[in-house]
DNA sequence: TCTTAATGTTTCTGCTGTAAACATAGGGAC
DNA sequence: GTCCCTATGTTTACAGCAGAAACATTAAGA
């Protein structure tokens, strides 16, 4: 009568199979469902049913982790504003919408959207990085910013940043109507043809 | 023999005379020291020279001394604000003075511009604030919102706040010339007489 | 002088990250 | 098929943390 066990499912062996992503995977898990920062190594080892030390075998130190989660972050949050784009039909408005769509995710997901922009390995402004979120402001920015993209670049990121850090840290109510007035096509880049703010009716 | 203590000053008495000032004192000389976030009580309390939970008959938690240094945060940072303001001598420069402070008081004591946002009890927007910062940011939009003060409030809040914290999480480089850019007058709250962005020479 | 309230100390519990030594399995060389 | 190597687990241990509970000391007022 031998043990063999030929299930390949569930099966508690020495080995858990692919510990590095069901970490990754709990992780995440944690850090949607609630608005808590903290993530504790044995706490996710423990809910991936393997000993706090294991985690070792795959991350240098928690910072790894942390980092391996953050890109994950990033990912998202190029998908979440892709699609606001898409929707908005492009142009200014697309522009502006990813800008919200950036603030809605920060506050769908308070400690993702914080880890991603504390433990990001990555050096160096938006001109050289490669991720969505990066890409899509350079584009818009190219496309509107009338002679001088870097600006409007640093500025749209810098509201919807500030916007989004200030909500999360409750000093500011995380108001969607204020999302909108706030990051707005016509007051933030004016200098766009046919959006004018001064334009009289 | 009588072992009578008649210096009142670092006499090593069983009570230390002002605990929790010398914790706040030496709270803020650790969060100005260096980018360092993590403050420790224990570590507070040995270099006040004090017992670990000593620590506790002057705040009823972790939380309660932070918020205490938060608020010392607050008032150094309208100080620096107020500073700046008149320097440039009030105006329009004024205005975009404060909040390149705001910006370089982040970049001057990291751990305490941190703190003092992640850890403000306060609730509420800046139109309810008291506190320095929140005053001088609310008077100057209404000098310059012409008739949206509450959306210049936000966006100049936002912008300020939003670079400070990219820059300080190394997302931007911590360049000078950079603030003084992305916090410009003339693009940032064009809508003032005399201010206009689309006068022509 | 005696009592009491404020403020400090010791001791303890349960949590954390992580280092070191050991255990187990799966796969390739013989 | 057997043997050994390597990847990936476990156990054990350490030091540091926040905080609770019980006890000690002192200053001030009745």
């Amino acid at each position: 009568m031998v043990t063999v066990s030929t299930s390949k499912v569930a099966d508690r062996t020495y080995h858990h199979g692919d510990l590095r992503s069901a970490l990754v995977e709990a992780g995440l898990r944690h850090l949607e469902s609630g608005g808590e920062t903290d993530i504790s190594l044995r706490q996710l080892a423990r809910e991936v049913g393997v000993s706090a030390t294991a985690v070792y075998r795959h991350f240098p130190d928690k910072k790894a982790l942390l980092a391996a989660l953050a890109e994950s972050g990033i990912t998202r949050l190029g998908e979440a504003q892709r699609i606001a784009s898409a929707q908005a039909g492009g142009g200014p408005a697309g522009f502006a919408a990813t800008g919200r769509a950036y603030v809605r995710f920060a506050l769908a997901y308070p400690a993702l959207f914080r880890l991603t922009f504390a433990h990001g390995d990555h050096a160096g402004s938006p001109t050289s990085s490669s991720d969505e979120p990066s890409r899509m402001l350079r584009s818009y920015s190219e496309q509107f910013g009338g002679g001088d993209a870097e600006r409007l670049t640093l500025q749209a990121w810098a509201v919807a940043h500030g916007l989004a850090m200030l909500m999360l840290d409750g000093r500011l109510p995380p108001d969607d109507a204020m999302i909108d007035r706030v990051i707005d096509t016509k007051t933030l880049f004016p200098a766009q043809p046919g959006n004018k703010r001064d334009e009289s009716p």
